[in-house]
RNA sequence: CGCGGGAUGGAGCAGUCUGGAAGCUCGUCGGGCUCAUAACCCGAAGGUCACAGGUUCAAAUCCUGUUCCCGCAACCA
């Protein structure tokens, strides 16, 4: 055990529905920069990560590609490993919900859970609406009757096991509320308790009978356990913890988790679910989640179809492991989203990796050959100028520790930059060229290089967590190991009459914004190719529209087959809408006036995102018009203007595709 | 009136808690320098700090109202 103890981290476990693109890569590279800083701290950092295997999607994507599920996430989860160690990050164990030891584990944690009364078997007592296939509560229905369709339901009783989350609730209200460190940023704390802890936590259904792909649960085969509580466990079972009590020793010594680094999205399975099942077992809580942020490519969407989806692998590529690295830790705010396009990176590339590091190692090592054929050494001979220069490398470590503690990853790269920075300056206010031109000032110069390699030294070892390839190389180029975290506040460790590299090495070769499109549009095109291969391997057409729409194709559960009657149960019509508006106190609602026939019927749409209320008014719509009338947001709707959605959930309107008169039958 | 965050030079952001000369990075323009990867250093232009009121000697900062964006929740017939 070092001085400073341990520290165990862990990233969230990627799920294996498809290969990681930038925006999943970037969570590993931010979490592998704070396992190297902390264990340059001196901390024994124990740093987890993994795949997420189990699920419905997964077997259903296995399914379409024909192979079992097993061989499916035995690629996906060979991907990701790829990408991890492509990315040169430094786990120490990366994880697979379908390890034996682990699924063994989830399965004698559910048992525990059920035999200490937490986990329940109950059953969906509520109502179950049959074309729906969906139950409802009681406090769901309305007017007693299915919310969705407004068709009776009938009582049933699909089995199910339920965690008993009320139970904890208080306690993890007071919890969060006596640790404001716990949720990280504080603003997701205030979402996660207005929203889900205030209001009261139902129970939570904890099995699945739907699909096989999962962790059995032992006692009842017919039940899968849900796949959060097969995921978060892996926290616990791959550092060893038992729920019959024989947990490892690296579970003693490093649970509770110092940091779970994770996903704004998944914020909620993290400081509600988690956290409660860990009570549940009795253990104690991590000490702080953080759910970083997103990385969006710009303006855009990534899609696959599109070719635009950024994957680690292509920039690493075309840039380099430590200048994709660099971009996403530098880019990425600590609270909002950041953005990435290819532009962006050959910028950010230029400016701060070739022209302020670069630049510098190269010009630096360059003079010490020109003028001391190499050999860098310490005369004392000093002058003002020299004691702001020490004293700014001398104080990065400190501000950089700060930053650091705060997770403020991208202000703490920055930092080290601001060291190099200031020593360009440095180079300009001793002018070592004015200086090599007097003999008298030799010894001067040579202070002066000695001082330029000594922070360019120091500072290359306080990039190490952040870019630990490119640090390496500076290191060789000065021909000095890179310091402990100790000596980072000391000036003038390195030693005199060292002789630096005869070449100086390009770290990294500005790039040419135009010489890089090309590459990037082939790129493109490539995964378009590929994209189709794809699609042909699964049999599905390639059209023109599947090519360039957001999602080739969309598959939806199937519902049961009715009977032509079913069919004609239903009166569609075409519509014309004569006015529209917003509805007050909504964000997603348009309320219509739609003339069908020689009627007109008031409509609620939740499309507001996708029309104005002015583009709707004069549109040729289809609607369903026999549909029970309801109350939306207080407003009355007498029907349903039908809509295609794709996954994303945009809306388009159905029109007819020849000019028909309001009131036309559609059969 | 569901909860919360935000609006600051061309772009991206800090500053707001604790009122006291509007700052950083990139870009643009001018200058310097020549060790270096056309790089480095210095300087300049450019902002009514979303809008309207108020408090104050003094407001980006505090108060009230308005508009617009964004999370989360709800809703989406």
């Amino acid at each position: 055990m070092s001085k400073k103890g341990k520290f165990y981290m862990t990233t969230a476990i990627a799920y294996t529905s498809g290969k990681p693109h930038i925006g999943n890569t970037y969570e590993i590279v931010l979490a592998d920069a704070i396992a190297r800083y902390k264990r340059k701290e001196g901390y024994d950092v124990y740093f987890q990560t993994g795949t997420d295997e189990h699920g419905q999607k997964i077997q259903e994507k296995a399914e379409k590609a024909g192979i079992s599920p097993k061989e499916y996430v035995d690629k996906v989860a060979g991907d990701v490993k790829h990408i991890w160690d492509l990315m040169n990050t430094s786990y120490d164990n990366f994880v697979r919900t379908t390890d034996s030891d682990h699924e063994e584990q989830v399965q004698k944690i559910f048992k525990k859970l059920y035999d200490k009364g937490d986990i329940y078997k109950g059953a969906y007592e509520g109502m179950y609406c049959t074309p729906c296939e969906s139950f409802w509560t009681d406090s769901q229905l309305v007017d007693g009757k299915c919310p969705d369709c407004g068709r009776e339901v009938k009582p049933a009783k699909e089995e199910a096991y339920f965690f008993k989350m009320s139970k904890y609730a208080d306690r993890l209200i007071e919890h969060i509320n006596t640790h404001p460190e716990f949720i990280q940023p504080v603003s997701r704390k205030n979402e996660m308790m207005n929203n889900f802890l205030l209001p009261g936590l139902q129970d939570l259904c904890v099995s699945r009978t739907s699909f096989s792909w999962g962790v059995t649960v032992d006692f009842d085969p017919k039940h899968v356990v849900y796949v959060w509580l097969d995921a978060l466990t892996n926290y616990i079972t791959k550092i060893g913890y038992d729920a019959a009590g024989a947990s490892t020793e690296l579970f003693q010594t490093n649970w509770p988790a110092d940091l779970h680094l994770i996903g704004k999205d998944i914020i909620r399975f993290h400081t509600i679910y988690w956290p409660i099942f860990l009570m549940a077992l009795d253990l104690p809580l991590p000490r702080q989640v953080f759910g970083h942020p997103w990385l969006l490519q710009g303006g855009e969407k990534m899609s696959k179809s599109r070719g635009n989806v950024i994957y680690a692998d292509d920039m690493a590529d075309l840039f380099g492991v430590d200048a994709t690295r660099y971009f996403v830790l530098h880019e990425m705010p600590f609270e909002n989203d950041g953005i990435i396009t290819w532009e962006l990176v050959v910028e950010r590339f230029n400016s701060d990796l070739a022209n302020v590091l670069g630049n510098l190692v190269n010009r630096t090592v360059s003079m010490s050959n020109k003028y001391f054929g190499g050999i860098v050494a310490a005369t004392g001979v000093t002058d003002e100028v020299d004691a702001d220069l020490k004293a700014f490398v001398t104080a990065a470590r400190d501000k950089i520790a700060e930053k650091m503690a705060g997770l403020r990853v991208a202000d703490a790269i920055s930092e080290v930059f601001a060291l190099f920075k200031r020593c360009n300056k440095y180079i300009d206010e001793t002018a070592p060229w004015v200086l090599a031109k007097e003999e008298a000032k030799r010894e001067r110069l040579s202070e002066v290089l000695y001082n330029l390699v000594e922070a360019i030294a120091i500072g290359a070892s306080l990039l190490e967590s952040f870019l630990p390839e490119t640090a390496e190389k500076i290191a060789g180029q000065l021909n000095a190991p890179l310091r402990e975290y100790d000596d980072l506040d000391k000036f003038g460790l390195y030693e005199s009459g060292t002789k630096v590299a005869e070449k100086p090495e390009i770290l990294f070769a500005r790039l040419d914004v135009k010489e890089i499109m090309p590459k990037v549009e082939a790129i493109r095109e490539a995964q378009r190719k590929e994209y189709e291969a794809e699609m042909r391997a699964l049999g599905e057409e390639i059209t023109e529209e599947n090519v360039s729409a957001e999602e080739a194709v969309i598959d939806i559960e199937p519902k049961e087959e009715i009977e032509y009657d079913d069919f004609m149960k239903m009166q569609f019509q075409v519509g014309v809408i004569l006015e529209c508006k917003a509805v007050e106190k909504s964000k997603k609602l348009l309320c219509s006036q739609v003339k069908i026939g020689s009627q007109v019927k008031q409509i609620v749409s939740g499309i507001r995102k996708y029309y104005t209320p002015e583009e709707m008014v004069g549109k040729k719509v289809m609607v369903l018009v026999n549909l029970k009338p309801a109350k939306l947001a207080g407003v009355l709707s007498e029907g349903m203007l039908l809509c295609a959605e794709d996954t994303e959930g945009n809306l388009a309107l159905l029109t007819p595709e020849k000019d028909m008169p309001s009131g036309a039958e559609i059969c």
